[in-house]
DNA sequence: TGAAAACAGCGTCAAATGTCCTCTTTTCCC
DNA sequence: GGGAAAAGAGGACATTTGACGCTGTTTTCA
């Protein structure tokens, strides 16, 4: 399962062999099976995963218990609770698996560690960072501004990997719709 | 009006006097009236802005010429386009001056060079992305997940002072709302 | 100071959206 | 393999929301 971050990494960034392979030194694997939950409410993160097969869901609920996902991370994707990780506070968002996934866990101390001998990786986590606020401003104006159907359509030509292994009522709950409008919007689609 | 300035710093950081110099020889600081406009979309943004006395606001239109607004930046809060900045692309956002501004400008390059020479200043922005990073999820948890009553509420007591100087319909446009909508939210509140 | 623009409230109507329900198909898991 | 759970479509209905038009007030600026 490291093999694919490996290659990850050689796209990414070029890192000498030892620092390769100082990361693999602190990284732990793990295959997590479907619906199996990483972080819970009111748990401290202590963890930044990196996403080598699978999807992963960030999301948090409401009184009423009901479920609003925030993020989807498929493979390739950096997954953490920055809010908790950084401040040691209890994290109001669970992440869990959609899919049986395969990932590689680092601990928040040993990728500090891990900043200050290469700081390459630094770097790199900082572009990461920085595209991330790019999306999540694009991702808030299409919220406050897109119809349903512009809001389906974005999401299927930005994440079509996504979309197509995510029940719809996942989708629906990423978008803010409900399922009901979600079925509407795609069967009036089929009309066209 | 630097002044307010360099009190933000020596609240927020332990900076020299020669730090604290340093920062100073590269900001412009400029006087703006309401409604001018201080980043077009399609241009690229070339500054950071430090917001000593006003309200900027960052807002997109759609393709209907309709404005969203997805930051109100009061006092005491740094303002830029990062997508833009950093990658040296048209911004599809613009930046404008709700009130009439006291605000202070630096370079991307000459605020890099900051970052070089004081490394605290780079460690405390930073952690104000980071802030902002949190803020980002919540605004697009509330975004999807509450009601109308609900985003309205939480916008008056996460920024009171935005609240108090800033036109209903700019809060409507920054909730996702139709200003018809937050009246509606407004005038069912006085009945309680 | 006077005209124009901005602001915000209100009413009506139509459209969009959500909730609740049932029913069917698919998937999961022991 | 079989029972249970999950997923999703669809109908009926109530509610919410927005679009539009109109009005009155305040603010702005030449």
């Amino acid at each position: 399962m490291y093999a694919e971050f490996e290659t990850y990494l050689r796209d990414n960034m070029q890192l000498s062999d030892d620092e390769l392979r100082l990361i693999h030194s602190f990284a732990v694997e793990k295959k997590v099976r479907r619906k199996q939950v990483l972080l819970q409410e009111g748990e401290i993160c202590r963890f930044k995963i990196f996403v080598c097969k699978g999807i992963l869901r960030t999301y948090r609920t409401r009184e009423d218990g009901t479920e609003h996902i925030v993020q989807f991370s498929p493979e390739n994707l950096w997954v953490t609770e920055p809010e908790s990780l950084h401040n040691h506070t209890p994290s109001r968002y669970y992440i869990d698996a959609v899919e049986d996934s395969e990932l590689i866990f680092w601990t928040k101390s040993d990728f500090d560690t891990l900043f200050v001998q290469i700081p390459r990786l630094k770097y790199f986590t900082e572009r990461l960072i920085s595209r991330n606020v790019t999306l999540g401003r694009d991702r808030i104006f299409s919220a406050i501004s897109a119809t349903p159907e512009e809001k389906y359509d974005e999401f299927v030509q930005t994440y079509p990997s996504v979309f197509a292994r995510v029940p719809l009522h996942m989708i629906a709950s990423y978008l803010g719709l409900s399922l009901k409008t979600l079925s509407r919007v795609r069967h009036a689609q089929l009309k066209r």
